[in-house]
Parts: C-alpha cells; structure tokens; sequence
DNA sequence: ATGGCCCGTAGAACGGGA
C-alpha cells in the first residue's frame, strides 16, 4: 500500500496534475494539504472517475485538506473526522480515516510566518495540541500514520542553507523540539528510514529558480507509528511534479507499506 | 539593500504562503 501526502497549493489549478500523476502511479492514499476549495466546489467527480473516493475539508482562500482513496485496492475511508478534537480550530487543517486498518491523519501544520509573528504562536498551540489528541492513541497502539506539510524542517540536513534559515520559522528550536516531541510520542519518520542522498527536499520557493538550484527544505513528511516500522518499504520524494509547467511549490512524499495481517483491502 | 513568485479574492493591489 502506497500512502502520499502533497501540498497541492490550489486543488483547482493542480488538479490536471494530480488526475496525471494518479493515472501514473499506483498510489492507494493520498492526503492532500492547501485545496483552497469550499466543499461544493471540491472535484469529487473527477476523482471519482480516476478511481478515487474522496473525504474534504476546506473554507475560502486558505487551508483545506482531503485524503483520497483507492477504490480498487483500499476502498472508501471509515471514521472520517475532521479536525482535532481538543482544539477549536476555525481553520481547515486536519483530517483523519481509518484506511485498510491504518488511521491515516492528514495534516496542513500552520506556517507561522516569521517568529515574532502571531501566526508563530498559534502555530506552536496548534502542535501541542495535535501532541495532546495523538499521543494517547499512538501509545495505546493504533497504528497510526501522520502524513503532511508540517511546515517544520527537522533537522539542519533538512536545509540546503542552514545559516539562512537559522532561527528562522520552519526551522526553529521551538518548533524542531516539537517535531521531536511528536516523535517520541511513538512515531518515525519514514525518511530517515533509509539510506537517502543528500540535499533530498519537498519544497524550493517559486522565486530565484530555487528548484533548478535544488534551494529547498524537507518540510513534508509522514511519520509511521512504531508498530508499522518493519512494514515500511520504501520513502520518496517525486520531484517529477515540481518540474512540470505551473507546478505547485511542494513535491509529493510517498511511503510503500507492506501489506499487514489483515491484507491492504480487508479492511472494511 | 530589497525582493525577486504564485494563488485567491478581487476587479487593484494585497494577504498569505514558506
């Protein structure tokens, strides 16, 4: 079972693209970050059509986040749920299913636009209460899998300039201990896994030709509880989207899974 | 030195992203 989070920035200007990228690649879950969309404007059809269901959350403008699942292989998600339940958030920015018996959480962590700003703060509350509603479960064993744009490059190998960046939002103490709380709550993150390259990134600012020259930040991750760590095959990058005319900014993350106990389509 | 792009909502610039 392959499972993929991507920052879509705009799911009505990305759509072709992901409809392409679906018809390409046997992905099974896919958790989608920044649609941008209200719900009656979200492409349930199209999707459908590609062979997709679709659970959504969105509001004007910002935020907005969906998880998609394969029909053929997976099926329709269960227990959808939107948001955090210790936390009343107005903004769109989680939800979560059980998928083939994994609770899949697809999560758009806030940006915080620069450490002295209120956006930082509320981006800190935000983490500590996604810590509070997961903790518990991951430490009751659910096996549990975290999927999307965390905003937060955990480490300084995480960053083609670290001084840069130092002290900076996305990179900064406050929020890379929280990553590591995250972590310790039960989690690893996929990536490190595996022997990987150097320089490995999910988003290059549209500006400067920051891709072309390779000036990113691994900032979108998926984190498996501990419990499916040896079921983990695989983690990369598919920068091939980030290529392509009128790209979003942020390159999908993919995560193979071995198949469990219960096989990957006996789950409902 | 600063900001240099993209998206949505606008119906011109501006907030937000990262």
């Amino acid at each position: 079972m392959k499972i993929a989070t991507w920052n879509v920035n705009s799911l009505k200007v990305r759509l072709p693209h992901l409809l392409e990228w679906l018809a390409d690649q046997p992905i099974d879950v896919v958790c989608l970050q920044e649609t941008k969309l209200t719900d009656d404007k979200f492409p349930r059809e199209a999707i459908a059509q590609a062979g997709y269901e679709s659970v959504f959350i969105g509001q004007p403008t910002y935020n907005g986040v969906a998880i998609l699942t394969r029909r053929d292989t997976v099926g329709a998600p269960t227990d959808v749920r939107f948001g955090n339940p210790l936390h009343a958030d107005e903004q769109r920015r989680l939800i979560s299913a059980t998928v083939a018996g994994v609770r899949v959480v697809c999560a758009y962590f806030p940006n915080g636009q620069s450490i002295d700003s209120d956006k930082y703060v509320y981006k800190l509350e935000w983490i500590d209460r996604l810590i509070d509603w997961l903790a518990p479960q991951i430490a009751q064993g659910l096996p549990l899998a975290l999927a999307g744009d965390f905003n937060i490059a955990p480490e300084d190998r995480d960053v083609r300039n670290p001084a840069e960046w130092a002290g900076q939002v996305l990179c900064s103490v406050p929020e890379r201990e929280r990553f590591l709380r995250l972590v310790n709550s039960g989690l690893v993150d996929s990536f490190r896994l595996f022997e990987q390259p150097e320089k490995i990134f999910t988003w290059w600012d549209y500006r400067q030709m920051a891709f072309r020259r390779n000036n990113g930040l691994r900032i979108d991750h998926v984190l498996v509880s501990e419990n499916l760590r040896d079921r983990v095959l695989g983690c990369q990058v598919e920068r091939e989207l980030r290529k392509r005319e009128q790209p979003s900014d942020h390159a999908p993350v993919v995560v193979e899974l071995a198949p469990g106990d219960q096989g990957p389509s006996s789950s409902r």
